[in-house]
DNA sequence: TTCATTATGGAATGAACATTCAAGAGGCGC
DNA sequence: GCGCCTCTTGAATGTTCATTCCATAATGAA
C-alpha cells in the first residue's frame, strides 16, 4: 500500500536503551537518543511516542533481554548449581554496564505506577525461575535445605544488583568475582 | 561587624539532601531545593555555590553521617557479629527512604572524577571500619575464619546496597530481613 | 501516474531550566 | 545614625528542553 519503514525498530529501541542504561531518563535528552539512535527527530515521536513512552519500551525490552539471557545461565550447566554459578558469572562479566532496571529503581523508586508495574512482573518471572532452580539444587544436595527457596532468590536478585552496583562504581573483576562467590556461600 | 547568618546552612543542606535523595541530581530542580531548604534562591547560590556544589556538599555530609551511623552501629553489641547484626539492622530500618550514595553511583558511574573522590574516601572508610569488626569476629569465632577479611567488607557493603535496592523497588521488611539474614550466613 | 505512507530536518513554540543583576528591607557593630 | 553585611524578591538572561508544524523528498502498491 504505501511506503514500509525503513528503520530497524528494534536496533533503534536497543540505540535508546544504551542511552538510558547510560544517563537515566532525566539524564537523556531528545537530541541525544535521536543521535544515537540515528533516525530523525520525527520518526522518534511517530514511532515511539513521548520520551516517556519511549522509555518504557526500553525498559520492557531491556527487561525481557535481561530475563532471557539470566533463563539461559540458569539452564546451563548439569547441575542446578552450576546454572545458579552461570548465572552470577554473567553479571560479573557484564557489570561493567550500567543496568536499566537498577537506575529505573533508583531514579524513580514506586513513584511511577506504570514503570513499577513493569518492574514488578520482571522480577516477579525471575524470582520464579531462580527459586525453581534453587529447589533442584536443594534436592541435589548443592544448597541448604532448611531455608525457603524464594527467599533465596530474592537473595540472589539483591546479590546480583549488589554486584552491579559494584561494578558501576568502579570495583575491579576480582572484587566483583569475591562478591560472587560469598553470595553463594550464602547458600551453601 | 555586621549582620550575622540566620539560616542554619547545615540544617538547609540537610533539606537539600532529602530532595537529591528523592529526585537524583538532574531530577532535582534549584526550585524545588529552595523550596525544601527554606532559604532565599540567592542565598542558596551565594552559601553554597551551584548546583553541583550543592550537590557535593550534600553527598559529603550524608556520606559521613552515614559512616557514622554505620560505625555506631558496628561498636554496639557484646560481640563483633552483634555490631554487623546491627549494622544490617539499620539498613533494613531505614530501608524505605533512598540512599543519596547509591543514586550518585547510579547516575553517574565513575564519571565524574569530584564525584568519585568523594564516594571513594567514604567507602575506603566503611571498608576498613567492617573489615576491622570482621576480624574481631573472626577471632571470636563467629565468623568463618578462613575468608579474608576486606572481601566480607567488600560483601557486607554489596549487601547493603543490594537491601536498599530492594527496599526503594518496594520490598517489604520481612523480606528486607530474611535478605539481611542470608547476608550473615555467607559469613558463617 | 497517482496515492498513501514514511522519513527527514528547519523552524517555531512555549515551558523549564540554572544563574545573575539589582533593588529594597532588616539586623548588628561601631 | 552610619556602614556593612545578609536576606529576600522581581526581573532578566540565555540556554536547554520536549514537542509540534510544516515543507520536502523518497518509496512502493494500485
Amino acid at each position: 500500500m504505501a511506503r514500509p519503514r525503513e528503520f530497524d525498530a528494534n536496533a533503534a529501541l536497543d540505540a535508546a536503551i544504551g542511552v538510558f542504561r547510560e544517563h537515566g531518563f532525566e539524564g537523556s535528552s531528545a537530541a541525544m537518543l535521536v543521535d544515537a539512535m540515528g533516525i530523525g527527530r520525527q520518526s522518534l515521536y511517530d514511532t515511539f511516542g513521548d520520551k516517556w513512552q519511549l522509555y518504557r519500551s526500553a525498559m520492557r525490552r531491556y527487561g525481557m533481554g535481561e530475563c532471557a539471557a539470566h533463563f539461559e545461565a540458569l539452564r546451563s550447566g548439569a547441575r542446578a548449581i552450576n546454572g545458579i554459578e552461570a548465572m552470577l558469572r554473567r553479571v560479573v562479566d557484564t557489570a561493567d554496564q550500567p543496568c536499566l532496571g537498577m537506575g529505573s529503581i533508583c531514579e524513580f523508586g514506586t513513584s511511577r505506577p506504570d514503570l513499577t508495574d513493569i518492574n514488578a512482573s520482571l522480577a516477579r518471572a525471575m524470582r520464579e525461575a531462580i527459586a525453581e532452580r534453587v529447589r533442584d539444587a536443594q534436592q541435589e544436595g548443592d544448597v541448604a535445605a532448611g531455608i525457603e527457596a524464594g527467599a533465596m532468590a530474592d537473595f540472589l536478585i539483591a546479590a546480583i544488583a549488589g554486584i552491579r552496583i559494584a561494578g558501576r562504581g568502579g570495583a575491579d573483576r576480582a572484587t566483583l568475582t569475591s562478591l560472587a562467590e560469598l553470595a553463594l556461600r550464602a547458600l551453601r
